[in-house]
DNA sequence: AAGCCAATCAACCGCATGCAG
DNA sequence: GCTGCATGCGGTTGATTGGCT
């Protein structure tokens, strides 16, 4: 695989932003779209490289972007995810609208991480060794005693079967079909609705077990 | 006031993957 | 099937900021 040169040795611009390039961007994207990063910057007068302008896009610029403090639902939200899916950071901020991969990814470091290990030191047991165990922790007991019984796959997953096979293997990668299935579900799943969000862990549940997957390695 | 240190977060790096030719 | 390009992703870095001594 060729790799594309890298900035500095293309004489483009690092570091961070400034609001003149942040309105160049913008405004480019806003009249004519993204559909090729690479030669974006290039069409909107911009020394970056097209990674650097997708990067400044998507986790700053975007006007969808929710700045500002974690709600407590949305950190737990991200507590429970990562539970269950790891350091999938992009399938995390998918399940929260207006929050970025990079933003969850240094809330976790910055904050999560740190209250978790406090607390795991205070009150979990030592051997956390499957799902289950997980899912009596910190989901309430009514949605976790259903999930013991439900087999059917989330209803707007069942019709890609790829899909779950492809999230039960140990690509660390979304295959398209998930993605395209995350988009879905993100969609018909607001996040202010914690019903819905449990029944979401009820959905990935199932898939863990139904996959045999060693849970300790996607807790891990 | 100055220096140090830890926390935070924007941005970069390198690898993996999808896809077109 | 192979190759190369474009993009997405997670890990890491480094500049900035704020608190403490």
């Amino acid at each position: 695989m060729v790799r594309a040169p890298c900035c500095e040795k293309m004489g483009l611009k690092k570091g961070p932003w400034t609001p003149e390039e942040d309105q160049i961007l913008i405004t480019f994207i806003q009249k004519y779209g993204h559909e090729n990063w690479r030669a974006l910057p290039k069409q909107a007068g911009l020394l970056r490289c097209g990674k650097s302008c997708r990067l400044r896009w998507t986790n700053y610029l975007r006007p969808d972007i929710k700045r500002g403090n974690f709600s407590e639902e949305e950190e737990q939200i991200i507590i429970k995810l990562h539970q269950l899916l790891g350091n999938r950071w992009s399938a995390i901020a998918s399940r929260l609208p207006g929050r970025t991969d990079n933003e969850i990814k240094n809330f976790w470091h910055t904050h999560l991480k740190k209250r978790l290990e406090l607390k795991q030191d205070n009150d979990l047991p030592s051997t956390i060794t499957n799902v289950s165990q997980i899912l009596e922790q910190h989901i309430p007991s009514n949605y976790y005693q259903d999930s013991q019984n439900i087999v059917a796959y989330h209803p707007t997953y069942y019709h890609d079967q790829e899909g779950i096979q492809e999230s039960n293997s140990n690509s660390h990668h979304d295959t398209q079909s998930n993605k395209e299935e995350n988009m879905q579900y993100s969609t018909n799943n607001e996040h202010g609705d914690m019903t819905s969000f449990n029944n979401d862990m009820v959905f990935w549940y199932n898939v863990f077990m139904s996959s045999g997957n060693n849970v300790s390695d996607e807790i891990s």
